[in-house]
DNA sequence: TTGAAAGCGCTAACAG
DNA sequence: CTGTTAGCGCTTTCAA
């Protein structure tokens, strides 16, 4: 059967009447009569037409897309925030094209060209954890392309960021630990090269040195934002007889690589050995025991980053980047809630 | 700055070839010499040219594209299937439009909409839980449009389908249930106008009956697919002084929902009630009590759906659609592993 | 092996 | 208010 999609051309044959009258009528221009637009929408509805966006993109220049680069999507945060993103950017008459680079930065750089290609007006960001060239995201900037970098940035100047404020988040569920009498706390830290791995370090360790507790570079492990971060160093300190209190994972999964190890050791949370996160989720709440942690609010981070990409695309000359940080705030659950030494 | 993207006539004036030479020495056409193809593509890199997909889409007339659209993202069963549609669909060389109905029928008619105007070559559909009115869909199929339907699936005669077996995985989890010796035993159901809320009750139904137990109308529960459905009816059922001994719930969502509610009412799981989901995920091992549950291979159905179609795309001529089904397993963890009258 | 002509479906600019 | 003319960047004939 396939029949053949109806275009402008039909609809004007049928009305007499010429292509550019349906383009604009179609488009609510204000040159076409009110009477004129209503007949040729609803013959245009009558016989099914349907708009093609690669046509009217390429002519008009315009996508009205905007392509976003995330990591993950099956992830407590970036699932999460791509949805929120989604939603804002419909709410503003935008389609999104969502592209996974599966901490893989050859297909990061992959997934930015196919955005390209596809003419996006503007791009969100949020790095893998292994990217160390960041010449893409420099030519970028450099082609004046807008983009916005969430949650994982990479290390550049005058590029526009939409943040958690990681430092302050750490700084204070470290405080918060100190105060409860913590002293042995280890940090299962991101990548130093990444802004959340850095940003969660310095808080961690002003905290510590405001208070006047040592940290320990024996607590201090390097290993990305998975499972396999948690679970494998905690392994080792156990091995090495060397557990410490209190651990803060730099984000959820890292907690949850440390609950797997616990379980597989026989210790108990908290009473052998307690967690506190950086990140929130639904389930944490049904783990045993709830897992306590910095929150960050995703829908106002995506938000923000949309907004701010509007802006940008809205006025690409003389287009000053920004800065945002969204302000985090502790839940605390079944851990990190009291200290009794191990 | 904004230097202008470089276009295939910027390339071949620069070194006095046609367009279309360029064009198709670009593409790898054998009618170009090794040698002009060679300098072609090493001009185009120096020169940053990036490809035009609108265009080339627009006068190919094909897009290479595929739709998506689910109901979720920030989900466990959709979230992971997104990503792995995302990793077979790169792999044999198709961009994926990802699009989000948020359980919504309104929005889901629009994401199709959009997508057919963004010329995807084919569409991977899961209906929200709401949609009642299938015309969309009918219309798809009569106008030729490829597409395979997954998980969640409209009550439409021929149509591509990739499933669970859901039948057979509800079967499988009451049967061990009873083995066990459990008898009064709950259903918290999907809504039954779509396949997996029918299916799974037809599998629940089914074991009850070869196994003499009968099935209780009060501990039958309609309500959807999220956790509410699963907080809610358990909430009821215990005020009404009617908790069974076990809860099959419909998603894994649900059965948190449970959870929920039982530590909400101080109830021990499984020693007062006891709970079996369908759907597996990372964090299920991590609950307390782990939770067991009827595991549905994500890949599979991601993998057989984009072959499916891709299938179906390339031959639209006298396509005969297919359906296509996926074992179950039972993973028993901290529930449902043995029975102690409650 | 290369290229000239035509056109994909639509919109912007201008004229009537 | 409506329509004509051009053209978006690329590919597909088809001729040289």
């Amino acid at each position: 059967m396939q029949n053949k999609p109806v275009k402008l051309k039909n609809i004007a044959e049928k009305l007499n009447v010429s292509v550019v009258t349906v383009s604009k009528a179609l488009r609510n221009h204000s040159d076409i009569s009110k009477q004129m637009t209503a007949t040729i929408k609803s013959v245009a509805k009558e016989m099914g037409y349907t708009p093609n966006y690669l046509a009217r993109n390429l002519s008009s220049k315009k996508s009205h897309m905007i392509g976003v680069v995330v990591p993950k999507v099956a992830h407590f945060f970036f699932g999460d925030i791509t949805e929120c993103i989604y939603d804002y950017a419909n709410e503003k008459k935008y389609e999104v094209i969502l592209t996974v680079s599966q901490e893989n930065p050859e297909k990061e750089k992959k997934n930015i060209q196919t955005l390209l290609s596809m003419q996006v007006d503007g791009l969100i960001i949020s790095i893998t954890q292994e990217t160390k060239d960041f010449s893409v995201f420099r030519t970028l900037i450099q082609r004046g392309i807008p983009v916005v970098f969430i949650d994982r940035i990479p290390p550049l100047d005058n590029i526009n960021i939409v943040e958690a404020d990681n430092f302050g988040g750490a700084y204070k569920a470290i405080t918060h630990a100190i105060n409860l009498g913590y002293k042995k706390i280890a940090h299962f830290a991101g990548y130093s090269d990444i802004n959340i791995g850095q940003e969660r370090f310095r808080g961690f360790e002003q905290a510590m040195k405001d208070n006047n507790v040592p940290v320990m570079p024996y607590w201090v492990s390097r290993g990305g934002f998975g499972e396999k971060h948690g679970y494998d160093t905690f392994m080792e300190l156990y091995k090495a007889k060397r557990l410490p209190d209190l651990i803060f994972a730099v984000t959820y999964p890292v907690a949850l690589g440390v609950y797997m190890a616990a379980r597989e050791l026989g210790l108990k949370i908290p009473e052998d050995i307690d967690v506190i996160c950086f990140g929130n989720t639904k389930v944490q709440e049904f783990l045993s025991p709830p897992l306590s942690c910095i929150n960050q609010p995703v829908s106002q981070i995506a938000q923000n980053a949309v907004q701010l990409l509007i802006d940008n695309m809205n006025n690409r000359e003389n287009y000053v980047p920004k800065k945002i940080e969204i302000d985090t705030n502790l839940i605390l659950r079944g851990t990190c809630i009291n200290f009794n030494s191990k």
